[in-house]
DNA sequence: GCGACAG
DNA sequence: ATCTTGTCGC
């Protein structure tokens, strides 16, 4: 018996193979699209992505954590593996990991209400970082929470020690995110609206998924989830391998677990 | 031209 | 991203 996933089959946006060239035309492109006001409704579920590689098995595994909100307590997770399709580029970061991560989204049951992702929002040379542009693409609201900084500059000495403060991240004399403090005397994060959401907002929610950690909570579950090669807990994963990325459905299994290994 | 550069 | 031991601080 199949099992019910969220359908989000339409008419694919573009294609993801590109040449360097035509990705950065795309990217300028795709964000003329990006609408920064507040487009959510009630938020009851928020998710949560990461990433692993695993360059010897040339493997990406992706890594989705439904979380209910405010209670913020794992309700789905689900990991996606597929063949690693492109290198790391700065710049083109969503063009590397972005589809695994769909892949792991089309296992979702319940849609979510807002999406963090472990990268940049609009925060980005294009602002198209992977948050925005898997905004556009899921069209569901989405954070970009990095724990680095791509562009932007911020005034280092007005970001106060204590948990919840932030200063403006600036490009081109534009506010483009925040540098927030999610934890005290912890390194900031870099927190970019990505679409469908404002920056206010964007930062509201992190600070609401804080649990005393340096990620927010969906996005430090997720990452614990595409890093960990267990899980001894009560919720189970869904594990789902994709052999051929070029042809989705040729070789495809997925599996119920508690306990998994695959590298 | 020279650096900087999410994950 | 991944590698990788001990160690400083609440």
């Amino acid at each position: 018996m199949k099992k019910r996933m969220l359908k989000m089959a339409r008419t694919p946006l573009h294609e993801w193979n590109l040449k360097t060239e035509a990705a950065i035309a795309l990217q300028h492109e795709l964000a003329q699209h990006i609408v920064l006001e507040d487009h959510l409704g009630e938020v009851r579920f928020i998710a949560g992505v990461d990433m692993a590689i695993n360059e010897e098995h040339n493997a990406a595994r992706a890594a989705v954590v439904l979380m209910s909100f405010p209670e913020l307590e794992i309700v789905e997770r689900h990991v996606y593996e597929e063949p690693i399709r492109m290198p790391y580029v700065p710049g083109l970061l969503s063009f590397r990991e972005a589809p695994s991560v769909i892949g792991a989204f089309e296992q979702l049951r319940q849609k979510p209400d807002l999406i963090m992702v472990d990268g940049q929002g609009i925060a980005h040379p294009r602002r198209l970082g992977i948050g925005a542009h898997l905004g556009l693409w899921l069209e569901i609201p989405t954070i970009g929470c990095a724990k680095s900084l791509l562009t932007g500059k911020y005034d280092k000495e007005k970001l106060g020690e204590e948990a919840g403060s932030w200063v403006p991240l600036i490009s081109r004399k534009e506010t483009i995110g925040a540098v927030v403090r999610t934890r005290t005397r912890v390194n900031p994060m870099f927190i970019s609206p990505g679409h469908l959401i404002s920056l206010e907002t964007s930062i509201r929610y992190v600070l609401a998924c804080g649990k005393g950690y340096r990620l927010p909570e969906p996005t430090r579950q997720a990452d614990k989830l595409s890093k960990d090669n267990t899980t001894p807990d009560n919720t189970d994963v869904n594990f789902t391998i994709n052999y051929s990325s070029s042809q989705p459905d040729t070789k495809n299994m997925n599996v119920q677990v508690n306990q998994f290994k695959l590298w």
